[in-house]
DNA sequence: CATAACTTTTAGATTAACCTAAAAATTAAT
DNA sequence: ATTAATTTTTAGGTTAATCTAAAAGTTATG
């Protein structure tokens, strides 16, 4: 059984392998707020214990029981985010820590009967899938708004930053999961954007944010 | 902020203050499965950051910060229970080890609006009371089944022992929290009781059993 | 009250997880 | 293609929590 920092290694390195960064012994350690020397340390237990494929100097990857592990990890991060919004009525911007650490309760009867009372959710309060009890995900997420044209109206499906701090920046725009928006220019120079969200008058948002989140065209 | 580790051991030292059993190094290395010099090394600690009152060679006591700590670990943990027994519908002898995790997740908020989810539930699946949040007990079990006279009619209030085991045996007879419990006769060699439930045909239970069950007499 | 029995503490090790500083390996740049 | 810059690893140390074995303190017993 993976010690609670292991499974916080195993979940950093399933993250950075996903958006395709190499998971380099820098890149973790940022990621965990820790230092270089201590996940090469790390590293070195994770690959005894054949949780990852790892040669000194390059990038890690999970091994199949790692891969489990970690996805096990995802998915009840994932409904407890759900349990905590939908159940408690905590909002989406106050869930991450107190998931941080709920995800490491060990009980997979637990689990499963938490996605049970919960009906099976497909997605997490910021639009994340949610993999079911054989890790399977139902979709990723893939486009962002920074990629689309003018003109184009796109729904928000998800968002790629959970920082409390952007999340509510989001509530102050109106901008939640499902909501239209209407892409009115693009601005050649700091490509940021001009939307407009329902009738509203329309707000200009920065590139970096339109790159943090998930969209689909409308059809 | 105590580490986990602390939290068991503060909660540990509670449990033998209230059933008044003095809390020795020794006392406490056996209710958490321990050694005595590992305790010893973990009051010395405990002394250090105010949370226990402690001289060497003598039983401790929590500091008021101590007790605190303990109380919040208690609502906790019999909050998880209710929440585990009521929405999950685990059977009441699972969640013991669950709720030992459930416990240490730190958070204020999650704990109130549990409660609040719950509607302030006011005792646990064994019949435990549940302090709120200020700290304060609803009420106290005390009473048990062997300091009964024969043909008084008891009601199962709670239960002493909340072991896997203990509780499928009480499944097992029907006895549950509610149960009404006629006492017939009283063994006077080993002090066994004779009892009958409802209407079923009698049945008896030690003195062993019977010292783990708590009750109120039927008015 | 002296000695045996038990309890508690100390001494010294171990392990996981971390750190800093320095060495080694890799990558980039002149 | 050598240096320079960066990344990664190693070496050595720290802390919390544990352990065993031994010493010290307390309690019980003849």
């Amino acid at each position: 059984m993976p010690s609670h920092t292991e499974e916080n290694y195993l979940k950093a390195i399933f993250s950075l392998n996903e958006s395709g960064i190499g998971a380099t012994t820098n890149a973790i350690a940022e990621k965990l707020e820790t230092k270089a020397s201590s996940v090469s340390d790390m590293l070195k237990r994770l690959k005894e214990k054949k949780l990852i494929h790892y040669k000194k100097y390059q990038a890690v990857n999970l091994s199949e029981e790692g891969k489990k592990v970690a996805i096990s990890i995802i998915r009840k991060h994932r409904l407890w985010e759900y349990f905590l919004v939908e159940k408690l009525h905590f909002k989406w911007d106050e869930v991450h820590e107190i998931a941080e650490q709920l995800e490491h309760i060990q009980s997979t009867e637990l689990t499963d009967k938490l996605d049970s009372y919960l009906e099976h959710p497909k997605m997490d309060p910021h639009g994340d899938p949610i993999p079911d009890k054989n890790g399977n995900f139902p979709m990723k997420l893939s486009e962002t708004l920074d990629e689309c044209l003018s003109e184009a109206t796109a729904i928000i499906i998800g968002v790629k930053d959970h920082s409390s701090n952007f999340l509510s920046y989001l509530d102050r725009l109106n901008i939640e999961l499902g909501t239209e928006v209407l892409i009115k220019s693009i601005n050649a120079f700091d490509k940021s954007i001009e939307i407009s969200i329902e009738k509203a008058p329309a707000i200009t948002i920065s590139n970096e944010v339109a790159k943090n989140l998930f969209i689909r065209l409308k059809t």
